[in-house]
DNA sequence: AGCACGCCGACT
DNA sequence: GTCGGCGTGCTC
């Protein structure tokens, strides 16, 4: 008796045991793919994670499908990675499998229906639905679910399905497909009968009242003698202007002859290494204090201020580690993986360089996943975003976090909700390697960490070519609308500024920060402003399409005409978005070139590039943009940064507001003045006295480090106290309540203090789901996992209540 | 998560 | 009377 516990990629807390045969137990091994049967019907892709003898008591293990794969796709190292992440964050395995693999792995099973040719059907005994799927039948040999859905155009066709099946008129199986693809790429060569000189001569005879295949034919001879190598029929066609139809006459000739060949999605192109980089002094310094630090510890942190060329020390380190033959994880927050960056280090490194992000089809995925499991040399450095800390390494020797402070490196929904930070550091630890943290601007938690002697600290102050920091100055337009030098959103002395920059022939950035200043609609007669029917919050005006929009879950409608509530036509557009101030700097500056960086201008593949590159190319003058500009972008001829309004984002209520800020305008202050003359940064704010203020004017990054933590101590938050956040959803307002108040009440009995809510968030209802929080303080002396251990335990007894079984419970350790 | 079963309101 | 809404329970 031979079994296997296997991985769902659902959320169920539990594995699944299933039976197998001796002889699959001799071939199975941790890590490959089965697909089982589960539930009624359906089959899914599960992954072994052990192998055993222990029959299960309760019920009787089902048998397996079939084996999907010949060898192991996940390593060892990696489930036990997928463990920690699973108990650390309070999610099922399942969850971290999903989020894992690359969705092509996962295959599934489609219910494929087919006439019983068995049974002689009675057309006239069948009923009107029944008929219509019996007469498609007769077209089609075979329908999917979907196709019946819409044949019968209602939703809910199972029961017909049934009881047509019931009456053997049809069959119904479940097809299981490989959502992988291999992407090949289609050759032409000649036949092997015209390859020597005679029969080519004959062959363009023959061809001489074809001049068009004639043609085709010389130009395929001209290409193989020059390359020698196979010759892609996009290739030929291109190169002798023919279409493909004349390449398709040649090849049914039996003249040319087809063949495919499996290519990469992904390629690089370039030619060959460049040498590195030699380093300055101070990256010198920098470089042999980073060794010494991992001498002693195992992570270390780099706080180097922007453009101190951190890239060519992370440069340094990966290349000694791919002499000792193993691989290099960098980690980069999303938007900082930039065409700039990749290229530059695929300049240094060629093809080991592999590259792995969100906007990969799910079949590049699969390609870069096979690299690492295949040890290719093409996966030797993995340049990834979050995500990346899930790959299969097998012999990691070096992990790097650039921008370590970003948030975007902790996912939110859906579950795992990892930090790809914290996980990156468990990764290393398991591979023993070591973890170095880069950043500008470090996060509170990595630099305390680093006073607590957990982590090594290094300090990189000056500037690559000792380029100054910017000059970076406060604007009060408080005072600024008092004395009416205001023009619209701009302070007269932000006007002046840039009439200058723009006269020098350099380029200025200006900075909106997208959170909350969306404009919205309001009645000048009642003050009502259209809400979205579906969340709790006031629908946003875009100009470009005249639509209001609900940011939280997409609903749209055309812009109203009057208020909906008194009928007035006196509307008001509020807030200000880079829109506005897109428009504005167009009134302003009418003679200059402005474009706008934002979540609306960026879709699409390359939307981001398309408007870099401009702007790199100086055709444009002007870039508005919002967080997105802050990041790895290596601008030479920016002098001017603008902030628009500084205040938005320090009345966050968040309890790291001010370290975000802080962080926010240092490295966005930092895209002026690269290489130019020193850079200058205008900091708009209603209240220039704030402290956040004085410090990112003065680069104060311990001023604001001990300040910060002062108020972290005196009101218990992270780093010192350890934060999990519970979240409550459900369709029924009082349901939400009650529940929520049940957890909390359950909470503080084993808990007693540290206790937060139940609250209802800023935004309590979005998608029509009420919504409420409740925060878990740990303090420093608490144990963390005994902790979890205790939330788990009511989280049972809190589903064991009939009532609550359908409110959404969501976890969030670390929830920042 | 996905699906079946079962119970209840609103339509041909 | 049925269709379809969703609460409940279960999946090796």
């Amino acid at each position: 008796m031979h079994f296997i516990d296997v991985i769902l990629p659902l959320p169920l807390p539990k594995l699944f045991t299933y039976s197998i045969t001796e002889a699959e137990a001799g071939f199975l091994t941790p890590g490959m793919r089965v697909s089982v049967p589960f539930g009624k019907a359906k089959f899914y892709t599960a992954l072994v994670f052990n192998i055993h003898t222990t029959e299960p008591h309760a019920y009787e293990a089902k048998d397996i499908h079939q084996i999907l794969d010949n060898e192991a796709i996940v390593t060892q190292k990696q489930l036990e990675h997928w463990q920690w992440i699973s108990e650390y964050y309070m999610c099922t395995l399942g969850d971290v499998m999903r989020a894992a693999l690359p969705n092509a792995f996962l295959l599934e099973s489609e219910t494929i229906i087919t006439k019983n040719t068995e049974t002689q059907v009675n057309e006239t005994e069948l009923q009107d639905e029944e008929f219509l799927i019996f007469e498609a039948l007769n077209h089609q040999t075979s329908l999917k679910i979907q196709d019946i859905v819409s044949i019968l155009d209602k939703k809910n066709v199972l029961p017909v399905i049934k009881s047509m099946l019931d009456k053997r008129i049809v069959l119904v199986e479940e097809e299981i497909y490989e959502k992988y693809k291999p992407k090949l790429v289609r050759y032409v060569k000649l036949q092997t009968k015209f390859s020597s000189e005679k029969h080519l001569q004959d062959l363009l005879e023959d061809l001489s009242r074809a001049p068009k295949q004639r043609e085709v034919v010389l130009t395929l001879f001209t290409l193989s003698a020059q390359t020698k190598k196979p010759i892609k029929v996009s290739e030929l066609t291109d190169k002798s202007n023919a279409s493909s139809a004349i390449v398709k006459s040649l090849i049914d000739k039996d003249i040319l002859e087809e063949y495919y060949i499996q290519t990469d999605r992904i390629q690089y192109s370039g030619e060959k290494n460049n040498p590195l980089k030699t380093l300055n002094e101070p990256q010198k310094i920098a470089f042999q204090e980073i060794k010494a630090s991992f001498e002693k510890y195992h992570i270390t942190l780099l706080h180097g201020v922007t453009s101190s060329g951190k890239t060519e020390i992370y440069v340094k380190l990966i290349e000694e580690v791919l002499q000792q033959g193993k691989q290099v994880l960098y980690l980069l927050p999303e938007i900082a993986l930039t065409t700039q960056l990749v290229n530059r280090l695929q300049d240094y490194f060629g093809e080991k360089v592999a590259v792995f992000h969100s906007k990969y089809s799910s079949q590049e995925r699969v390609e870069v996943w096979n690299h690492l499991i295949h040890h290719s040399s093409k996966a030797q450095i993995i340049l990834g975003a979050r995500s990346s800390v899930l790959l299969p390494f097998h012999d990691l020797g070096l992990v790097i976090v650039d921008e370590e402070h970003e948030s975007s490196y902790k996912q939110f929904d859906p579950a795992p909700r990892y930090h790809a930070r914290d996980t990156a550091i468990v990764l290393a630890h398991l591979f023993q390697c070591k973890t170095l943290l880069g950043s500008a601007t470090p996060s509170i938690e990595s630099y305390y960490n680093t006073k607590l002697q957990k982590y090594g600290l290094v300090e990189l102050s000056t500037r690559y070519n000792n380029v100054l920091m910017p000059d970076i100055e406060l604007v009060d337009i408080k005072d600024k609308h008092k004395r009416k030098r205001m023009t619209g959103h701009f302070s007269d002395r932000l006007i002046e500024e840039m009439t200058e920059t723009l006269k020098e022939g350099h380029q200025i950035i200006l900075f909106q920060n997208r959170r909350g200043f969306s404009p919205i609609v309001e009645c000048q007669t009642c003050g009502v402003s259209p809400q979205c029917p579906n969340c709790d919050v006031s629908l946003t005006y875009h100009q470009y399409k005249d639509q209001l929009r609900c940011h939280y879950c997409g609903y749209h409608s055309v812009m109203i005409k009057a208020c909906e509530a008194c009928g007035s036509v006196d509307l008001d557009t509020k807030g200000f978005g880079t829109q506005q101030v897109e428009e504005e700097v167009n009134k302003l500056f009418p003679n200059y070139k402005v474009a706008r960086m934002d979540l609306d201008t960026t879709r699409g593949k390359y939307g981001y590039e398309k408007i870099i590159t401009a702007f790199e190319q100086q055709e444009v003058d002007i870039l508005v943009g919002t967080q997105m500009l802050t990041k790895g972008l290596d601008f030479r001829h920016v002098k001017l940064v603008g902030i628009m309004n500084a205040d938005n984002m320090l009345n966050f209520p968040d309890f790291r507001a001010h370290e975000r800020s802080f962080q926010l305008m240092l490295q966005v202050s930092g895209r002026a003045g690269r290489t130019e003359k020193r850079g200058k940064v205008l900091i708009q704010t209603y209240n220039p006295y704030h402290k956040i203020l004085q410090q990112v004017t003065t680069n104060s990054y311990m001023e604001m480090y001990e300040e910060q933590m002062d108020e972290r101590r005196n009101f218990k938050y992270p780093p010192i106290y350890r934060l999990i956040k519970i979240t409550f959803k459900h369709r029924n307002y009082n349901k939400v309540n009650v529940a929520a108040d049940w957890y909390a009440k359950s909470l503080r009995m084993v808990f007693k203090t540290d206790i937060l809510g139940p609250e209802f968030p800023p935004v309590s209802r979005i998608r029509n789901q009420f919504i409420k929080h409740i925060i878990v303080k740990i303090p420093p002396k608490q144990s963390v996992s005994k902790t979890k251990e205790a939330i788990i335990k009511i989280n049972n007894s809190f589903f064991a209540v009939k009532d609550f079984r359908a409110v959404r419970v969501i976890l969030n350790v670390d929830n920042y």
